[in-house]
DNA sequence: AAAGGGAGCAACCGCACCTTG
DNA sequence: CCAAGGTGCGGTTGCTCCCTT
């Protein structure tokens, strides 16, 4: 069909943000919203591609971003959703408040699957790779078999049109009724969900919720304690049930009656903007 | 102290899906 | 129904930092 490129490519800037590049851009989300990225670069001002903005907003510079490692019930619950869901990051991120698609696949690629080989599991199958040597050509066992199914929905590029009738949906979404009620869970598996819910009871209670896609929950500060903190630490008032970007867009920057903008620039820049 | 290599991460690229006219 | 534009996703690249020699 010949698509045009997204962007201009002349006169495009490439490479790392700069400061006043990620000012500009968080100036203008926070005082117009998100919306239609392909226009952002011109109304903010900024030689890039709309793409480039998008990635830049969502990966970095949302104020709901979790920076550092994750936590080590982060990491489990990786694991367990990596071996349900295979390499869809974002279905993954979904169930993972505060996480990008983009920090969990180069943690799962430079941290977790280093970690599971040194484990001897099969980071791709999840199951013991001795055991697989040994298996090879045998029936499968039923942890295999959930992963023919996540193959089967993640390899095909239909997977999204399932997921619109509604079959995918009942396999992801529903993940809670498939972890209690299908055969999706074995006693490990919920032992180790158990564990996981002792360290992280808001993690767990963001796996089973599922009504709501937990990347919009994200975004509510919620009144617990931990996003109190996080509230706190980067200049937010509490919220209840109050989009960020609600308010973004309904008021400009300046009517927070704080600096937010130089909030988030801290942040971003207190976790590694390296420039 | 300097060089080389590896690890980690930010950003880009291309493809596929979704939406709209 | 089809074509084109817009968006999102996953894979990959390349830069930077840090550790080892």
């Amino acid at each position: 069909m010949g698509r045009q490129p997204c962007c201009d490519k002349l006169g495009v800037k490439k490479g790392p943000w700069t400061a006043e590049e990620d000012k500009k851009l968080i100036n203008f989300i926070l005082t117009n919203g998100q919306c239609c990225w392909r226009a952002v670069p011109k109304l903010a001002g900024l030689r890039r591609c709309g793409k480039s903005c998008r990635l830049r907003w969502t990966n970095y510079l949302r104020p709901d971003l979790k920076r550092g490692l994750l936590t080590d019930a982060e990491e489990q619950l990786v694991i367990d959703l990596h071996a349900r869901l295979g390499n869809r990051w974002s279905k993954i991120a979904a169930r993972l408040p505060g996480r990008t698609d983009n920090e969990i696949k180069n943690h799962w690629n430079t941290h977790i699957k280093k970690k599971l080989l040194k484990m001897g599991i099969d980071p791709v199958t999840h199951e013991p790779i001795n055991k697989q040597a040994t298996e090879d050509g045998q029936t499968p066992s039923s942890h295999a078999l959930d992963h023919q199914m996540v193959d089967n929905t993640t390899n095909h590029k239909s997977q999204s049109q399932q997921e619109n009738d509604g079959i995918s949906s009942n396999s992801e979404d529903n993940l809670s009724s498939s972890l209690n009620e299908n055969c999706y869970i074995n006693d490990d598996e919920s032992r180790l969900l158990e564990s996981i819910c002792d360290d992280n009871q808001y993690l767990l209670s963001c796996l089973f919720d599922d009504e709501t896609p937990l990347v919009d929950e994200s975004w509510k500060f919620p009144s617990n304690c931990a996003d109190q903190d996080y509230n706190n630490m980067i200049g937010l008032p509490s919220w209840d049930n109050n989009t960020l970007l609600m308010d973004c867009q309904d008021f400009g920057v300046h009517d927070f009656g704080f600096d937010c903008v130089s909030n988030i620039e801290m942040n971003t820049l207190q976790t590694g903007n390296k420039l």
